[in-house]
DNA sequence: CGGATAACGCACTATCTGGTTACTTCCCGG
DNA sequence: CCGGGAAGTAACCAGATAGTGCGTTATCCG
């Protein structure tokens, strides 16, 4: 909508602009909320980060409830679309199957305000992201893409028949996720630092390994 | 301390009574903080609810925060007594193996307090959970139970050597804590009810066979 | 160029919230 | 039976917090 003159250049400093205060806004937003949760997250602080006033938060998005709600939408949409990126039906089944394990922990490694924020969200029982149609649409794709793999595994006779998709879906997100959104109390209660590089590569050696041992033939 | 004299019974409503005081304090805190998380539960609620006066609450207890310390710990305390009370190293290891995972689902899903607490506790970086000495100790036996486990189907060709303990364990809590956590984001994802009977059992039984094809030699 | 529209900002408030002050009531040991 | 300490209570407070009313300024289109 509101586009510089082609003429001019890109990086010249607009004094107003919407699309970029909104932009600057939802990136603190998602910044305080993974940070602190919903309920411990504060309004004044987004402004302030944002270098918005506060007064424009409620005009772009209505409540600090509803910026909460499309935050978490543009974190899932965001995972699904990377998702899609990988091309795994180009790849033979182990292969992909490994690489999905793969990014879906180098995913949530470097974004660790999706974990956060999906914590914070079950915490609140589902109620901002049931508001959502994306993200069921693009939910559908990741499944089929497990499903194409698996399918093509039991064909090739190096996976096993009659493994559910959407429960190895969420066993191989729970290896990787348990892991990264636990690793405070875990680090104590382990007494090692689950965060040391070389205990992340081992984890990720493990995760792959148990979700090719739970599909293999 | 404050006890009853043994001639009188003890179901007489005491009109004065810290112990009991305190426990009630604690288990409404444990309510409101699973809820609600740390930031979301509020002191005011948990007084009311434990039938109590804010001020007992500050007594006995020192702050908000401090309160949460401690019904973090005795949810942990709790979560590990329960555990050392299956005696796994009377059971031959696939079966005490089995016995693990199923307890551990059925823990999970029979305390959901738990499981929230602990998320609440990883949105604070675990600063709470590093203030008990008890908890570590406690944790230990846990990892020398699933050690012994391990060791011993080795010895009988069970189980396949090298498996690290700890990434054992962290797997086995993974599956089982990531699809209850996320029970509502991903009943949502996934369209379907995650916390059906018949879902719940699946899990289950495909949560052994996850561990087993793990471990298995 | 000029005025409508949208971006932006200040200052304010009603309410909530963790924590406290100052008090009363009960119980038990000597 | 009585005095002191512990259990319990109501009212209160200062700071924080989500949300707004209203005025100002830049931008863009006719």
């Amino acid at each position: 909508m509101t586009k510089d003159t082609p003429s001019e250049p890109a990086l010249a400093p607009r004094t107003r602009d919407a699309e970029a205060t909104k932009a600057r806004i939802l990136k603190a937003a998602l910044n305080e909320f993974a940070r602190y949760g919903l309920a411990g997250a504060r309004v004044d602080t987004i402004a302030e980060k944002a270098k918005a006033n506060k007064r424009m938060l409620y005009h772009y998005f209505g409540s600090k409830e509803e910026l909460f709600q499309i935050v978490l939408e543009n974190a899932y949409l965001d995972i699904r679309q990377a998702e899609q990126k990988l091309r795994l039906h180009e790849l033979d089944p182990v292969e992909a199957m490994e690489r999905l394990v793969r990014f879906t922990w180098e995913y949530y490694l470097k974004h660790p305000e999706f974990i956060r924020l999906v914590n914070s969200e079950n915490l609140h029982r589902g109620q901002h992201l049931r508001k959502s149609k994306l993200v069921s649409i693009f939910s559908r794709k990741l499944v089929e893409m497990v499903s194409d793999i698996l399918d093509r595994g039991v064909a090739q006779g190096v996976f096993r028949p009659g493994v559910d998709p959407v429960h190895l879906n969420l066993t191989i997100a729970a290896i990787g996720f348990y892991y990264l959104t636990n690793r405070y109390t875990g680090s104590i209660i382990f007494e090692r630092d689950l965060m040391d590089k070389a205990a992340l590569d081992e984890r990720l050696a493990f995760n792959i390994d148990t979700i090719l041992r739970l599909v293999r033939a």
